[in-house]
DNA sequence: AAAATAGTGTCTTTCAGACAATATTTA
DNA sequence: TAAATATTGTCTGAAAGACACTATTTT
């Protein structure tokens, strides 16, 4: 008898991250499916891409946080594609990885399904995840520090030592005040509202981000300016 | 009657570059199965998974590299996995693409089935290729601003002149030879041979690749150093 | 007034760009 | 010797880092 070659698995998996309680935290989901491997364990939000329903992959990851995460519009790019003959017991699968960032009063809350765990001690993953977790972080630490990527973990409106604290938790270390200020000021990001806001000493200007400039950058250093 | 949902299709790409009489080019492969679209046209050179023969997609793309273009063991990197319902009349489809740089001298000859095409004037490609090859190039351009990717690109052995010709090419551009050397020493990716090679004026100094530091670069610059 | 927090001034060092000057070949 | 190519010296301005100082609030 001859065994049908089965058609390699297409998948879609999503890194999720907001800033809970100042920490960041990445949005893990319970399997629910009982056919599946590692059901009732925490793991990466993931789904089958469905012909059908997904235009496109990053449509996928849309679903799969709606479904699996509650989360609407968060920032969402693609991360890298794991894939190969051993990294799932049900045969050769591709994972197309995006990560997505949201703000966190939209973070949403913990459920049977779904929970947040800070990324510095997350517990054993299934499948290939622990990795998936690591490039992801990498690749977020790696832009936190050339742009203006954090915003996307920020509310509307923040103020400077609010922002510096943000980009801190990200990258973990501190950071000039000076600096900082000058960069944000360079990258072009940020408006002034005009209030002030008190949070026990001196108020601080409130800032507001100029929409879409999430990812400004400052320049790469090879290139003659 | 029910028609069977069709699974996505899963192919991979290849991005091949190299310095053709100074020039960067990509590598072409003419579509050689009369039953799949676009038979007969230029294309970037893929393949479709073979769970059976690949361990890996990077496996697929040697795979692909080595009988569309003959091509032994180039730098390879993941690019992007471009996928969706339209880019391929065939149905739902992602291809997980990489990039692939060759030295010259190991860059194979043209033939009835594979040619070299220089990356700035390649006439429309079938599918999505026009825009994967725009994505190619700028990540190549974007890496070698503060890597020593294009090292990929040189022989074993290259004078300073020579590497600074390799990234004007690259980049598209003038480099100051003062402030590129002292960019590459202090990128540590090169060693001196000792020997000396002329080309009509004063004889240049012979460096050797440190192996393994292509992909050296500078520090990023909104960290404190 | 003291403590807390925010924001600014500015000195110093480092680095990048520019380009002149020097060196060593071939024609 | 002139032309070609390579390499080094160094001046200048801009940017980054460090940190002290000023400002404005709460307690």
């Amino acid at each position: 008898m001859n065994t049908l070659p089965k058609p390699p698995l297409l998948m879609v998996d999503v890194v999720l991250m907001a800033l809970v309680d100042g920490a960041l935290h990445v949005g893990l989901a319970r399997r629910a499916n009982p056919d599946e491997p590692f059901f009732g364990a925490w793991a990466l939000p993931g789904g089958f891409v469905r012909p059908q329903d997904d235009q496109s992959a990053e449509d996928t990851a849309r679903r799969v946080l709606r479904d699996k995460a509650g989360v609407a519009s968060p920032y969402l790019e693609q991360l890298y594609t794991f894939a190969g003959a051993t990294r799932d017991a049900r045969g050769w699968s591709a994972s197309i990885v995006y990560y997505a960032l949201v703000p966190a009063h939209v973070a949403p809350p913990g459920s049977e399904a779904f929970r947040w765990e800070p990324v510095d001690t997350v517990r054993e993953l299934p499948f290939d995840h622990g990795r998936i977790l690591a490039t992801a972080l990498e690749r977020v630490r790696s832009k936190t520090s050339y742009s203006a990527l954090p915003l996307y973990l920020a509310p509307a409106e923040v103020t400077m030592s609010q922002l510096r604290t943000i980009y801190e938790q990200v990258l973990g270390g501190t950071l000039e005040p000076r600096g900082f200020e000058r960069r944000m000021v360079e990258m072009d990001i940020l408006e002034p509202t005009g209030r002030l806001q008190s949070a026990g000493g001196k108020p601080a200007k409130v800032y507001r981000q100029v929409s879409g400039r999430g990812s400004a950058q400052l320049g790469p250093s090879l290139l003659p300016r």
